[in-house]
DNA sequence: AAATTCATGTAATAAGTTACATGATTCC
DNA sequence: GGAATCATGTAACTTATTACATGAATTT
C-alpha cells in the first residue's frame, strides 16, 4: 500500500486534508501515481489507526470544516524506513502493448491509425511537462534546495521515458509504412549498440 | 478488462486451457501483462458466458481432464474492434518514482544504495531481454511472419525502455555523487535537444 | 443564473492478490 | 523419496474505481 506512503511523504512538508492532498497529488506526482479523492478519504483514518498521523479539526465559518493530518514521529520513521528500502516493481499493465502485441490480427491502416494517436499523446505530455505546471512546481513553499532536486529527477525521468516511447513509435509506424515486416523480425529489431 | 483481451488474442492462435495460458502469458507478454492463475480462471467462464468463447471437456486418462476454450466468431469479432480503438492509458503507479520524489529525506547513501539496486535490476533485465527466452519465442509455432513482427517490436519496446530508465538512474547516480543538487535544480535537468 | 471552489464522506462494484485444496504422473 | 509438471478451482482479502450525496461562498 505505496498510497499510505505517499500521502506521508507529503504531510512531511505540513499538516494538510483530504481536499489539499488531492490537489498536492495531482500537481506533483499525477503523472507517476495520482489517487481518487475517494480513495485519499479513505485511507486517512487508517494513517491514524496505525499511529503515523494524528487528526485536528480546523473550525471555520465561512468555508466548511477542515480535518488536519499531521505526520508524528511514527509516521515520519515509518516513512523514512520505507524510502530506505528499495520498493518491488508492481507489474506492468500495458494495454497498449497487449494491443501491439496481438495487432497481426488488424490491417495495416488500422495499426498505423492506433500508433499515430498513441504518438500525438507522448508529444501532448511532452509539451506538457515543458511548459506545464508540472515544471514549475508552486506547490510547496520554503523547500529545501536538496528536496527540489529528487522532485526535478522525477520529472526529468518522465521526460526521458515519454521521449523513448515516441522514438520507439516513431521508428515502429516508419517500419510499418516500408512493410518491414515482409522481410522478418530483421525490420522489428532494433540494433543492437555497436560497443 | 483487458486481461479478457489479451486471452482472446492468445485463443485466436487456437483452443487453450487456463493452464496453457498461464504459460503462454509467461512465456510471452510476461513483462508488459501478467495474470495469476486464479485470474485466469476466474476470467474464463465469463469469457463463455458473453458468447467470445466456446468451452470443451477434454477427457485424459493419465492426466487430470481439460477444459478447452475455443474463440468463436463474436469473440474474434470483440478481439479485432478492442484491437482496433487505441486504450486509454490506465493510471501509472511507481513506487519507486514516489521514493525519489520524497527521497530528500534521506541522506545520501541511503539514496544511493536504493538507486544501485534499482539499477542493477535494469541491467539484469535486459541481460534477460537480449539472452532470456523472451527474445526466442518459441511458445507458438507456424505463426505469420507479420505476427511475428509484432511480438517483436513489443520486446524492443521492453529493450528501449530499459536503456532508457538504466541512463537515467546512471545519470542520477553521477549528479548525486557529485552533490550536484548544491548547486539547484540545474543539475537535476537533463539538457534539452539544442536543435 | 450557473459554475467553480472548498470540504467532507459512503456504497457498490471491479480488478487483482494471496492462500488454500486436490491428486496422478514423471523426472531427478 | 522429493520435486516438478499437469490441471482444476474457490474464498478471503486488498486495492482502486465509479457514482452518489451535501451545502455554503465565491467567481463568471
Amino acid at each position: 500500500m505505496s498510497l499510505a506512503h505517499a500521502i506521508l511523504g507529503f504531510l512531511n512538508y505540513g499538516p494538510k486534508t483530504g481536499y489539499d492532498l488531492k490537489r498536492v497529488f495531482e500537481a506533483s506526482v499525477s503523472y507517476f501515481w495520482n489517487a481518487r479523492q475517494s480513495q485519499i478519504y479513505q485511507t486517512l483514518p487508517d494513517l491514524e489507526k496505525r499511529g503515523w498521523a494524528t487528526v485536528e479539526l480546523v473550525r471555520q465559518d465561512d468555508r466548511p470544516n477542515r480535518k488536519e493530518y499531521s505526520l508524528t514521529d511514527a509516521g515520519r520513521e515509518e516513512l523514512r524506513h520505507w524510502l530506505g528500502q528499495a520498493q518491488p516493481n508492481p507489474p506492468i499493465r500495458s494495454p497498449f502493448l497487449v494491443q501491439v502485441f496481438f495487432s497481426g490480427e488488424l490491417p495495416d491502416d488500422e495499426v498505423l491509425a492506433v500508433l499515430e494517436e498513441k504518438a500525438q499523446e507522448l508529444r501532448d505530455v511532452l509539451a506538457l511537462f515543458e511548459t506545464g505546471p508540472v515544471s514549475q512546481p508552486v506547490y510547496a513553499e520554503h523547500v529545501p534546495k536538496r528536496d527540489r532536486f529528487f522532485w526535478y529527477l522525477t520529472l526529468d525521468y518522465g521526460i526521458e521515458s515519454a521521449r523513448s516511447s515516441l522514438r520507439w513509435i516513431e521508428s515502429a509506424i516508419e517500419r510499418i509504412r516500408e512493410g518491414a515486416y515482409e522481410r522478418g523480425i530483421d525490420g522489428a529489431i532494433t540494433e543492437k549498440e555497436t560497443t
